[in-house]
DNA sequence: AGCCAGGCAGAGA
DNA sequence: TCTCTGCATGGC
């Protein structure tokens, strides 16, 4: 339907948590605005507020037609129910996890824009993944219809656009070193030598060595890209944050090494790994009061309280 | 003030 | 194949 101020799409479905779906440092350029959330979905600006139903309003500048991008966006027909069913039986850690964070979907992004992005993201925190993101689109981003004052909001730019930057274009955007990383990747796409869209119907396997073979992407980039972009349910990203939270509950805390980890990790949890990931990270986050969305369930002064 | 951040690449063993 | 180190920048 259609308003003056421009089109309402709604979407009935049981509870779609949002602000965990999208500050669960998946996508990096969501805002929690008065109620709701405001972002970019490829060329389309739009904004999200949660139901009491557990549905979702989606408001947008422009016609959303059906409103399939923006589902297919928000994974919104992927069965969470079936999705806990396929965990391990027995691991109450990980109940504790989904319960925490009912409703968290994973998303499925535009390649270019999650590759880029998890690029920048290689010993960075959260918060300043964003600002790096977001003034890479407010200098190079092309302008995308939105309401309010300014009547605009920058796309996130595209892999031809970075490619023609030079190194010092990309680093006064803060991303220091890995301004060399993300220009080289950004060449690589522009010209064609890897095609992002593909790698979603090719094995996991060989779209993780395709993607390994860019410049700055190494093994959990790769994974990044691949459940949050490609739907490969299965690739589990591990940083820091899932190797504490795993050694914690897994190895009672030990120093274990990271490969003795990733071999838990492979054989505990099955075809449905990369969400039961994607819980475990929120969780952990959440409790350390890393999550600004949180709110009142802040843990005391935002460090990690064993 | 000093440690750490959703890692990766290159060098050397 | 593995371990170690440098890398830019800024939050806490």
């Amino acid at each position: 339907m259609t308003r003056a101020a421009g089109w309402w799409l709604r979407l009935h479905g049981p509870e779609y948590n949002l602000a965990a779906t999208l500050d669960s440092g998946q996508a990096f350029r969501w805002k929690q605005m008065a109620g709701g959330w405001e972002g970019v979905v490829g060329r389309r600006w739009v904004r999200l507020e949660p139901r009491e139903d557990g549905g979702v309003d989606a408001r947008t500048a422009e016609d959303p037609g059906d409103g399939a991008w923006l589902r297919e966006y928000l994974g919104w027909e992927d069965d969470v129910e079936a999705i806990h069913r396929a965990f391990p039986t027995g691991d109450a850690c990980l109940r504790e996890a989904v319960a925490a964070c009912r409703g968290l979907h994973l998303l499925r992004q535009d390649p270019w824009e999650c590759l880029a992005s998890f690029i920048l993201s290689s010993t960075k925190q959260i918060v300043q993944i964003r600002r790096i993101v977001e003034e890479l689109c407010v200098r190079y981003g092309e302008e995308v219809r939105a309401p309010g004052a300014c009547g605009m909001v920058k796309a996130f730019p595209s892999a031809l656009r970075l490619a023609r930057l030079g190194e010092p274009e990309l680093r006064a955007c803060g991303m220091g070193f890995r301004a060399r990383y993300l220009g080289a990747t950004a060449r690589r796409v522009a010209s064609g030598a890897i095609d992002l869209a593909e790698l979603r119907r090719q094995p996991l396997a060989e779209a993780r060595r395709r993607l390994i073979e860019l410049p700055g992407v190494g093994p959990k980039i790769a994974d990044c890209v691949l459940l949050f972009s490609c739907g490969f349910r299965e690739a589990f990203p591990v940083d820091v944050w899932i190797l504490r939270v795993v050694r914690e509950l897994y190895f009672e805390g030990r120093e274990v090494r990271p490969r003795e980890v990733e071999a838990f990790i492979e054989s505990h949890f099955g075809p449905e790994g990369g969400y039961a990931q994607q819980y475990l990270f929120h969780w952990r986050r959440l409790r350390a009061g890393r999550v600004a969305s949180a709110g009142g369930i802040r843990a005391g002064s935002g460090r990690d309280g064993v």
